[in-house]
DNA sequence: CTTAGATATGTTATATTATTACACAGCGTT
DNA sequence: AACGCTGTGTAATAATATAACATATCTAAG
């Protein structure tokens, strides 16, 4: 597995365009970002993606098609990820919940099926977008 | 609510093909299938697919961006999907688990926030592929 | 040093997934 | 009839992602 302080010179570009924001970024956003430093193609962006998603850099919001830094020092959780998601705001918060964590790692189907990775995301309204829906009504 | 006995034409034979399939399938797979009954255009599919996952017939499976019947004859949990992917050959199998929705249902985080909605996405290899993985080695 | 393999890059083209915009049809209400 | 609502059909386009190919860079073995 890659280093981080060996990470290549576009992965070190897009990994800190996606640090730098506190919400996720989607592909092609990101590329227009970075089209000044001299990335010009939709595949050099997916390739760094793929690899900092893989090292557990970033995560991918599966339902967004975006992509987010994790803020774990050494996320160790590249593989069990869980997010809180507000359909009004789209605002993203990653969750490190450790009694969820240990009740989905364990996690056993009655087909004897193991899982090694599993994602979670919730949906819904963030204290200030429910705040402004119930003032609507 | 739309009741599901007042499907309209096109929703009606989308949902009969992803309800056949046993398999999740793509909405240009679903459009292919599709057309020799007058469908034509990929909004039509992606309408009807819209408003069966809203009624809860279907499930997205977010992480392939495919389109899955729900077995539960009247799901209630249309909020609340729980699936296991096998990585190898793309199996995919909804998850009924009293003990995990519940776990999941009544989860909150450390803001607040409170969820009407979630999607759980287990990845692994199903037992086929299991072997076969290991009689490679 | 040199060769070979693996990994990264750059570029063009293309595939796949999803939505916008607009015109119109059918139905129930007033 | 006039209206709002929902569904339909069609064309065009946007947004997301990958294939194919050529070249460069690094590393390890010989
Ligand atoms: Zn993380
Ligand atoms: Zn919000
Ligand atoms: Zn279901
Ligand atoms: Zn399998």
């Amino acid at each position: 597995m890659q280093k981080q302080e060996n990470l290549t010179k576009n992965q070190k570009i897009i990994l800190d365009i996606i640090e730098k924001s506190s919400q996720p970024l989607k592909a092609y956003s990101i590329l227009f970002n970075v089209q000044k430093k001299g990335i010009n193609a939709p595949l050099q962006v997916y390739r760094a993606l793929d690899k900092l998603v893989e090292i557990g850099k970033i995560h991918k919001i599966e339902s967004r098609n975006a992509f987010i830094a994790c803020k774990n020092s050494k996320c160790q959780i590249a593989k069990a990820t869980v997010f809180s998601i507000c359909e009004g705001c789209e605002h993203v918060t990653e969750i490190h919940d450790h009694k969820l964590s240990e009740h989905l790692k364990d996690f056993k189907d009655n087909k004897g099926m193991r899982y090694n990775k599993y994602n979670l995301e919730f949906f819904g309204l963030c204290k200030k977008c429910d705040k402004i829906k119930n003032n609507e009504n």
